[in-house]
DNA sequence: TTAGGGTTAG
């Protein structure tokens, strides 16, 4: 800040100047825009010194100055002020000011602070002030009912209409035009129509703007006859209500309507404006129609807009949602002031296209640039850390945050949750989420899903049940929710989920639709997933994806290969996620050859780059069916550098072709990747133990416990009527631990009766044979599937879920008691579903 | 006070 060096004599001199001469010469906010820029600069320079006035209340040593009547109209200024300065800190001085010389707020000076907390941000404080003032002014009452609406919160704003109506406020043309724009949102066609009659009533049927927030609400709720109407009865067109008009049919669907009433518009000599152009080049790209965008491009240019920012910003944004991100860069690059719209936009358009790395350039660049990120930049930044994981950065845009004051933006706080949701650090997303102030609903789906996706399914659906307490949940919940159920195969709390939303009428929703499927399959209700599924009317990647993959992890490989066919047969083309499904469900099924094929088609007929999940499953596809020196080579061969989970596929195939010497070369890698992963390391020893290494199994041992690792325990759950019963290996907690023990002991002797022998090799521990054979008893998995059958009537399907993989010989007793107990099995472990049935598993040996 | 950029869903 400027400081200014001033004696006494100085200051009184120039606080005189300010009330006299600076008074009637401070231009309004709206005329401030229209001054030349000489008086511009004087302009600024004198509110340079008002602020440094404000800031050091140099008059507190003047008598002359502690006149009331001085500071009043001094503060009313200084309101004025504040509001083109636009900052609260100078704004809250002067509410000091106020408040230390109890200068009465009257109606004056209560709406001009009122206007400047408003204007700085502080909606609170302003509603406290607007409160305690007799207030008559329409144009307060419609600031205030527009910035309610402004942060969505329109049920506030309608709440203030209704109060005015009853003070008996004459309300105005903006009045009900805010009215109207609350209504579209929250309000049904109902509201409208009594609104409508309401105003008729009033006399403003004739009104332009009335009427054109009225053709705008009827398209916001699709009632593109009562829009059209409205505007064929009015008697004089503004170019406003052609530009409603335009909107409306783009948004609506019809956007060759809206180019025809643009032609038609321009036909009968209209001048489209600015506003013309970005509703046009913006309905384009909200409907993705980058050909129309281009045609108006090309007008544009012939009548000069171009020229103008905010027609840039809009052209760029137009051609980068349409996902022509070089058509945006040329626009951008052709710009010559760039404001932070333009930076934002950009970023946008490269984080959409999954380049968070020149998003990040970009941001960059901007800072070095001297533009000042706002709160759109912050928030397109915070996605682009998210979409890639990059967990640092992001933490310094969250230090940026709270320097600049940003949190109070919903948008942002939603935005830095769903960014540590995304980077997997749940506890900072809690952190925010529980200092916010204000939630909205995207910040308890924000929660909700990142609980979810990070293996807190418990966490999400406590959460979603507090969130019941507090707020109407809506179909995002819905899609947030269902996964939860999904990862604990909780197939009871996913019924009745599924019955919350058919009662909710969610299930219309598409995502929701996908959310549905994509549980059963994981439930293991594969039957009832594809018969939703098949019920889905418009079925898009995501609905596809999820059938693919849900075949795949049930082990129907060429189910999920036909799927995917079918898929591109409807027209729709596969994503780099759709490859990873089919890839996947390839590797389950053992089919080779179509692994292959399909990885050659993503790259070569789709260009879609591999990724590591990509070289994941072909590595894991050519390990599991044994070619594991082809898959050795494979990784050699790969232009990204494998991560622990590539070197972990092949590892696992050398456990299944019991290749040691193989195994241990890899587990190196595997080691230097992921030292503190204990998974490999029992990986390794159970290849050791296989091999009936036991020295070197117990060197492992040494090395896990000198590094002081844990083995993660097995534990395995089934759900009885609604209640999840949790098995830990070896553990004997369970009330009926007894009756599960000899149940299994019964099961071992038909087995042996039957010539199985126990799988002892895969019980890790090199001491005799009945010892090996108890600890085998003790899997949880076992213990489940054994409660299950104290616990379900007959015939009934036993659906036991595992967090580890299953071991071979509780497997082999699942087949068992498939065929003997006459009970199908499905059991999910961490990476596959096993379906028993008459002595056979859908796994057909590939897990 | 018709008009440009941003958050949640495989």
């Amino acid at each position: 800040m400027v400081t200014y060096a001033i004696n006494h004599l100085q200051c009184q001199f120039l606080c005189h100047q300010i009330c006299t001469v600076l008074v009637p010469q401070i231009p309004s906010r709206h005329q401030f825009p229209l001054l030349t820029t000489k008086l511009k600069i004087t302009v600024l320079k004198s509110i340079g010194f008002v602020r440094w006035v404000i800031l050091k209340k140099p008059w507190k040593h003047y008598t002359a100055l502690k006149n009331v009547n001085l500071i009043q109209e001094l503060t009313v200024l200084f309101c004025s002020f504040v509001l083109i300065l636009k900052s609260l800190e100078v704004g809250k001085k002067v509410r000091s000011i106020i408040d230390d010389n109890g200068i009465a707020i009257d109606g004056v000076l209560g709406g001009k602070l009122v206007f400047m907390y408003v204007t700085c941000g502080e909606l609170k404080e302003g509603r406290r002030v607007f409160d305690k003032i007799d207030n008559e002014k329409v144009f307060l009452w419609n600031l205030m009912m527009n910035e309610y609406s402004k942060i969505g919160k329109f049920k506030e704003s309608m709440h203030l209409f209704k109060k005015m109506i009853n003070l008996g406020i004459e309300v105005d043309s903006y009045t009900f035009s805010c009215v109207l724009k609350c209504l579209a949102v929250v309000g049904s066609v109902k509201e409208g129509e009594l609104a409508h009659g309401y105003l008729l009533k009033l006399g403003f049927g004739h009104n332009n703007i009335v009427v054109n927030s009225l053709i705008s609400f009827y398209f916001k709720h699709g009632r593109v006859e009562n829009a059209r109407k409205l505007f064929d009865e009015l008697n004089v067109r503004d170019v406003v209500s052609w530009n409603c008009m335009i909107s409306g049919y783009i948004t609506n669907g019809m956007a060759e309507k809206g180019l025809q009433v643009f032609k038609e518009m321009l036909c009968l000599g209209f001048d489209a404006d600015l506003a013309t152009m970005v509703t046009v080049l913006s309905g384009c790209a909200n409907r993705g129609a980058p050909m129309l965008g281009r045609a108006v491009h090309a007008f544009a240019v012939k009548a000069c807009f171009y020229k103008e920012i905010t027609f840039d910003n809009t052209l760029l944004d137009m051609y980068s949602k349409c996902g022509d991100l070089h058509a945006a860069v040329r626009v951008f690059e052709k710009i010559e002031n760039k404001s932070v719209v333009s930076w934002t936009s950009m970023i946008a358009g490269y984080t959409r296209k999954g380049i968070s790395d020149g998003a990040i350039r970009l941001f960059r660049g901007m800072v070095r640039e001297g533009v000042e990120p706002d709160v759109f930049t912050i928030t397109s930044i915070l996605h682009a850390c998210a979409c890639d994981g990059l967990l640092e950065i992001g933490k310094d845009v969250h230090n940026y945050i709270k320097e600049n004051d940003m949190q109070s933006s919903l948008y942002v706080s939603n935005a830095l949750m769903d960014m540590y949701a995304k980077c997997g650090s749940m506890e900072d997303a809690q952190l925010v989420f529980s200092q916010m102030p204000v939630k909205d609903i995207v910040s308890w789906n924000t929660m909700i899903g990142g609980y979810s996706k990070n293996c807190f399914p418990n966490e999400a659906l406590n959460l979603f049940v507090t969130m019941l307490q507090e707020l109407e949940p809506d179909g995002v919940t819905m899609a947030c929710i269902l996964p939860a159920c999904a990862s604990l195969a909780a197939l009871q709390r996913g019924r009745e989920i599924h019955g919350y939303i058919l009662r909710h009428g969610f299930s219309s929703d598409r995502h929701v639709a996908n959310a549905i499927v994509d549980m059963y399959v994981k439930c293991g209700v594969l039957v009832l997933a594809r018969l939703l599924f098949d019920m889905i009317p418009a079925k898009d990647l995501v609905s596809w994806t999820v059938m693919i993959a849900g075949y795949g992890m049930h082990g129907f490989g060429s189910e999920a290969i036909s799927t995917f066919n079918e898929m591109r047969k409807a027209g729709i083309e596969p994503d780099e996620v759709s490859f990873i499904s089919v890839l996947y469900a390839c590797s389950h099924s053992g089919l080779v050859d179509e692994g292959w094929r399909f990885f050659n088609i993503m790259r070569y007929e789709c260009n879609i780059e591999p990724k590591l999940e990509h070289y994941a499953c072909m590595v894991d596809l050519l390990s599991r069916t044994g070619y594991l020196s082809k898959a050795y080579r494979f990784i050699e061969m790969m232009p990204i550098a494998p991560d622990a989970t590539i070197w972990g596929c092949l590892l696992s195939g050398c456990r299944i072709h019991h290749n040691v010497k193989l195994a241990e070369k890899v587990a190196e890698h595997v080691f230097e990747l992921e030292p503190e992963n204990t998974g490999y390391y029992v990986l390794l020893a159970n290849i050791y133990a296989e091999a009936e290494k036991w020295e070197e199994v117990n060197k492992l041992r040494e090395k896990i416990s000198r590094r002081g690792l844990k083995k993660n325990p097995g534990c395995s759950w089934i759900e009885i009527k609604g209640k999840v019963n949790i098995f830990v290996a070896g553990g004997s907690a369970h009330p009926q631990a007894k009756k599960i023990g000899s149940l299994l002991k019964r099961l071992r002797l038909k087995m042996e009766e039957e010539g199985y022998s126990p799988k002892t090799r895969y019980a890790l521990i090199n001491s005799d044979e009945m010892e090996k054979e108890a600890a085998l008893c003790g899997h949880s998995e076992k213990s489940a599937m054994a409660f299950g059958i104290l616990s379900l009537p007959p015939g009934k399907t036993i659906r036991v879920t595992k967090n580890l993989r299953v071991c071979c010989d509780c497997h082999e007793m699942a087949k068992f008691i498939s065929k003997n107990a006459r009970r199908e099995i499905l059991l999910r472990d961490s990476n596959r579903f096993h379906h028993f049935k008459d002595g056979h598993c859908s796994c057909r040996g590939f897990w």
